[in-house]
DNA sequence: GTAAAAGATGGAGTTGACTCCATGTCAATT
DNA sequence: AATTGACATGGAGTCAACTCCATCTTTTAC
């Protein structure tokens, strides 16, 4: 499918797409001068969503795309590469933590929502029965 | 204390402290021209940094303050705050919802994060066996 | 074959959330 | 009282992640 129908059908802009393209993490098969998307991009583009809301940011996300897209368990590494990886490890490793307080986070502000809610229907329920 | 001591002891910087007083999120006592803050200043900027890793705007975050902080529950509402509190209850329930989806997701990709790791970890592993 | 729609490109502009800087004011120390 | 360090203010700058625009090329419908 073209830029169009991708874009609606992932429900982002044709700009954002172009911009994940040029940022690397999302790489359309160009056929006669225009790009062309299959389900393997639609999923691409879920994943990306996912680790956005996770609190990945773009480069962050390439990096994980780079290391665990096609790389064969086999692969000779330079010593850079190693360096490199070990890097990579590590800052996963600290988003997992990260991850893990976050969903924390989450639940204690689900229930101060809840009370603030609750505080909110009280107070719209009043001021209805009043007038 | 001061805003020195207020920004070592919260973690956050003087400039993000005056940003945030600028937005209106966190207003401290003035003396003589002075910026004074105090435990529950501390418990606000914790409050903020939780809702903010949910995703929460400072916008978004002020409207919560505004509506739960200082609001009586007999409080006599006029017409334009009865609908204003409305939306505001439609934009905290939207973000209930969005928070479970994200939930979920977490979860999802710390299962992803795991795969991954395992996956460098071997390569690693192989590369430094073989040198 | 031609006009209109869709796509491509490069670059400028926007937004949210800071961050930095210059200059001026207040406070604490000597 | 003077100096030094902390604080205040207004405005400019930055960064990520878009978003918009003008202009050009390709495709599609007639």
């Amino acid at each position: 499918m073209k830029i169009s129908e991708f874009a609606a059908c992932t429900g982002s802009s044709k700009d954002t797409i172009r911009y994940y393209e040029k940022v690397g993490i999302l790489q359309p098969v160009v056929v006669n001068k225009h790009r062309e998307y299959n389900e393997e991009h639609i999923e691409l583009m879920n994943a990306i969503r996912k680790l956005k809301h996770a609190g990945f940011t773009l480069q962050e996300i390439k990096l994980l795309f780079q290391w665990t897209g096609h790389l064969e368990p086999d692969t000779r590494l330079t010593e850079e590469e190693i360096q490199s990886l070990e890097q990579v490890r590590a800052l996963f490793q600290q988003k997992q933590a990260y991850m893990m307080q976050r969903e924390k986070e989450i639940q204690q502000i689900q229930q101060v929502l809840l009370r603030a809610d609750q505080k909110m229907e009280l107070l719209l329920e009043k001021n209805r029965r009043d007038s």
